[in-house]
Order: C-alpha cells, then structure tokens, then sequence
DNA sequence: AATGAATGAGGATTCATTCAT
DNA sequence: GATGAATGAATCCTCATTCAT
C-alpha cells in the first residue's frame, strides 16, 4: 500500500460520498461531517482536498456528469441505425447509476445550486445543450426540423426525470421512462 | 377596516414575501429574517402567525399551487371544444405569475422541499395528479389512449419548466412553452 | 426597567468587556465567545449587535481614542499658559485610564490590527495626527519650529507607552512618563 | 557539501521565511505552512526543526535581534568620539535591514507575543536593556545624567520605529529618524 | 532528511426560535 | 397585535501538530 497516493483515493471517496449523503438527505442541506464520516475521513481533510464546500459539491456534479457522458457514449458506440441512436440516448438518460435515487435527488439539488453559482449553472447548461446535440444528431437523418424534435425530447427527459424524482415508492422504472420517449419520438416522426 | 383582519393581511403578506425572497435568492436558503423584513414585519411575527419556518414555506406553496388551479379554471371555462381545453391548460401552466422567474425558482426549490419534507412531497402530488387529470379529461373525446398521452404531456410540461429554471437571460417564453406542449399533443393526436 | 433601550447598554457592556479581554490577554487572540461571556451576553448577541469580530474591535478601538480624546480636552481647559498646555496633554496621554495595563496592552494590538485593517490604520492616523496638532499648537508660543518638536515629542510619548508595555512588574508609572516628556520639551525649548 | 549542513540551511530559510512572512502579512497571523512554502520545504519540516510555532517565532526574533546587534557592533567600531558613538547607535537602529517593512512590523507583532510569552518578553527586555546600556556607556563623557538621557532617547527610539510602522506611503527613512534622535541628543547635551 | 496524510480542537458566524413586554 | 432582545445549536473552515514512511 502506497503511503503517497492518497489524494486520489480520498476525493473519490469523498465525491461518492457527497453524492450518496445528498441522496439521502434530499437536499444540499448535507454537512460535510456528514460526507467526511460516509467517506471514513475528517472533515478537514474534506477541506484540506477541496477547498470548500462547494467546490465538493461541483466535484460531485462534474462526477455524475461524467458518468452521464459515459453511459451515453457507451451506449451510443453500440448502435448503428439512427432509430437505435436516439433509444441509446434514452436508455443512457435513465439507465444504470443515473437514474437511481441518488443521483436524481442529486440532481435535483443542482439545479438549486445553479441558481446561486456561476460554475452549476454553467455545468448544467453543458449537460443541456450536449443532450440536445446529441439528440439532434440522431434525428438529423430523419426529420426536416431535428432541432424542434430533440429540445422537446430533452425537456421530456428532464421532466420525467423530476416526476421521478417524487414517485412515491420503489426505485424508478428507467425502461418505462425510456419508452415513454421513445413513444414520443416515434409520433414526431411519424 | 375591522382589527381582526390584520392577521389576514400580515399572512398574505409574508406568504408573497416568501415566494418572492425565494426566487430572488433561487434557493430555500431564505432566513425567515429576511422574508419579515420584505413583508415588513419582525420575524417574531412570523413565528407567532406560521408558527415554524416550514410551515410558511408550505403555505406559500400553497399559495402558488393554489394560484395554479385559479388560472387552470379561468382559462377552462372559457374553452368550449376538447382542443381548447387542453390548450387551455398548456396556456395555464405558463401564463401570467406562474411563469414568472420568482415562481420557478420557488416551484424548484418546492421539490427539493418535498425529498424531505411529506407534506410538500404531498402537495406536489396533488398538482401533478391534477394535472394529468385535467389533461386527460381533455383528451378523452379525442383518443383512445388519453392517460398515456396525459402523462408525456405532464412530463412535457414539468421538463420545459425546469428547463427555463436556467435560461441565461430574460424573462420565460411562456407562450413558446406552451406552443411547444401544443405540438406534441397535435402529433400525438395525429 | 425598559425592555427597550437595551442595545446601547449591551453594545457599551461589549465593547468595555473588549477591552479588557485585549488587556488581560495581551493580543487581539481573543475570541468573541470569552468578550460576550465576560459581557454576560452570548457571543451570538456580539454578531447581532456588531455584525462581525472586526467591527467590535474597531468599536473598542473608536472607545478608547475617545476616552483620550475627552481626558486630553479636560486637561487643556484647565490650562493658561503654553506650558500649562503641554503639560496637559502629556498628563492625558498617560493618565488615568489611558494607561492602565490594560489600555496599553489594547493600544499595542491595534498598532497590530492597524497592519491589515485599512479602519484601523485611518484611525491611529487620526490619533497621531491630533497628537502632533495638540503639541504644536501648544508650542507655537516658544519656539519658532513647533512642527518639529513636536513631531519628536509625540514618538517620544509612543515609545514611553511602548516601553511601558514591557515593564516588569507593577502598574505603569504615568507620572514617571509625562515628566520625562516635560524634560524632552524643557530641553527643547531651552 | 556535507549533509550535516542541511539542518543549519533549512533552519536559516525557515527563520527568513518568517521574518518575511509576518511582515507581508503584519501581524503573527501567520501559518506555520505559508512560512514553510516560502521557504519551500514542508510544514512538518518547520516542526521538526523548531519543536512548535512559537519556538519558530521565537528564533526569528532572535535573529533580528542578532542582526541589529552584529550592526551596531560594526557601527560603533568605526566611531572614535563619544558623539560618533552616540552617531553610530542611532544610525544602527534605522539602518540597512533593521528598518525595512518587514522587520518593523515582526518587531511591531514582537511586542504583542511578548505579552504572552515570556521568553519573547525576556528578550525584547534584553534588547531595550541593552539599548540603554550602549547610550549610556557613550553618554557618560558628555553628561553627569547619562542613564536619564540614554533612557529618553531609546524611547524616542522605539517611539519613532512604532510611528513608521504606520507611515502611509514609501519605505520607512532611517536617515530622518536617525536624525531626529541626534537632534535630541544634541539638545540634552546643551 | 523530509513529507504527504490526517486530524482534533477551536473559532467566527448564522439562524430559527422563544419570550417578556 | 407586534416586537426587540436574546440564545443554543449548528456549520464551515482553519491550523498547529503528529506520524508513518
């Protein structure tokens, strides 16, 4: 076991950490004592890595958009038809770690976030305007208007995901969100 | 001007206060201090009417949920033909106060309320629920499917919403909102 | 007994209760909670009252050059002569309260404070200045370079009180001081 | 090079480094760590070497004091009559680095730590004792009263090095505040 | 000889809430 | 009906210090 090397184990730690607790909690009202004991470290050494709170908690922002970024690209890389495309899209939107309820309250709480700081608001913008893109790549080949298809598709994705998000029990359905896309895509389409 | 009335008006002050001090500030993070002082009353006061901080943020969501219905029915009973209804409806949701910056920010922070809070969680359900019923008692005459086709539509509706929760610059587009929400029924019903 | 009117009594109580806190700890390491509880208040009410550690300072600070400003006043109205005069200011400058351990100790941090603080420095600055003032107003009578004099006699007065910041043991001898002063000016004007 | 020597060269750099650092900062509110990036070796270094903080505050007053020491000493060789020494003194206390912003104001927090600490009160006792003891010793020749004269003057002294550490603008003149101590010398002497 | 890692203790500040008047 | 006064509890953040390597 390295001594040195810490560093990077310790902040992935404490980004997970972060995401979990705000998770749980529902909100950003999360202390960073709570994250630092989830994470098995002290809070200074939250600080001691990230600065502050905040910039934990973009950490943990840029971490899930990662991961959004991942799954897409994952499932993108396997489809072949522009129909398949846009269902890769749909699936990554509600497939795998971000549609558990971790991360959609996380989510959630990022917008909050995006309406007092400068850096969420911007990477929220960048996830927004990349979903779009994305989606208007695959619709290009299909329709004389993809850019009017894909912003309706997206804010359809983004409200499904807020309706989730306060879903009663259970974990959410992704498959069923994504075929509710999917649903509407076909009609625009048609 | 009877005495008793004050406690009406004070209420209804604070709760405007409220809204507004949240969507100035995008987030719950208000302090009941600074919501009194824009209502022009000390914070005790406000304690003594509401009795907690949460449960005048409960009422204010209240206030606008129930300035939501009043909308929803001004436009309704001026609509005659299924189409109407549910343009009724679309207009609703993004017309007048309830579109304005103040409200969106508030409604956002209403659904970070409700992941720890089961009242607001309550309150939420209740709109989204008469939402979708409202919209599939519009669509009923015209389909065969008209849950389904609510449902999206809700989705629809909330997604755009959040989605202008971070719009750079200017006021909401609210007839474009609901225009967008229009298509997506006209395609659907197609 | 008012309920109202306390804040004057209370901010009186703190800023007193500064000052002794410098004092006894011989630093500006003082935190607000030993100020407010020497105070008899909480250190939550030093915030509300002061709105910050810096600004209580200041206020001690302000307190303290007034307490000068008022003893070195009362001196010169008793005056006649020119050398009544000087003689006043230099009794002010280490008389009563002006130089009691407690007081020198609270002087010296400020110098300290003085380095970081754009107030603090501006209010030393209105100290010295008035100081020299007083002398060569006092001198202007007996000696064609009053400035000058003056100028040597006021850091002559600082390095006393500096000086007597490190003495051993007992209370400061004013008496001790000012005379030496008068020496310095004797010979001067000799 | 030996190895040995890196001790000695670390404990040189660090005891610079906090000469510098408090006088940048201006007051002893400096960390441990910013002394020890500037002198570019780690914060546990500076433990290692000095035990604790105020140990390490505590050398570099030291250090000054040497150098203040070691410049009078070669002052006061070149000077032949008792009016050169007396020349001599005064020019070593606002001379070369003894003056510069930085050493005025670590001398400045000096005197704050030595309310605290009694070895920094020792030494800056030893410091003022000796101070006296050189103007007395080159008073002697000149007057029948040379421990009272000497006394004033290292007070005068002391008075002028506080007054510059609050000038508004420039680099503190030592040769005005040299001077100044001889005019006074000259009129005692008188 | 030197450091990255880690933390405990403490401090300023905020704020919802209570209460006497 | 209304408020100034007051606070306890909590939170972010800092920093000297320790220790294994």
């Amino acid at each position: 076991m390295p001594r040195t090397g810490m560093m990077a184990i310790r902040k992935d730690a404490l980004v997970n950490a972060t995401i979990s607790e705000i998770g749980r909690a529902g909100s950003l009202d999360v202390t960073v004592g709570q994250i630092a004991k989830v994470a098995g470290v002290s809070s200074a050494l939250a600080h001691h890595y990230f600065g502050s709170k905040d910039d934990l908690l973009l950490a943990a922002m840029r971490a899930i958009l990662r991961e959004f970024g991942a799954a897409a690209r994952a499932e993108l890389a396997k489809a072949t038809t522009p129909m398949q495309r846009l269902d890769a899209i749909a699936r990554a939107s509600f497939g795998g770690k971000n549609f558990s309820p971790d991360v959609v309250s996380a989510w959630l709480t990022f917008y909050v976030m995006a309406q007092r700081d400068a850096e969420a608001a911007r990477l929220l913008r960048v996830y927004q305007h990349r979903l779009v893109s994305n989606l208007t790549h695959g619709l290009r080949p299909l329709t004389s208007e993809p850019q009017r298809i894909a912003e309706t598709a997206a804010a359809l994705i983004d409200g499904l995901y807020i309706r989730h998000a306060l879903a009663e029990v259970g974990p959410p359905d992704g498959t069923a969100a994504a075929a509710r896309v999917m649903d509407y895509l076909n009609v625009a389409l048609a």
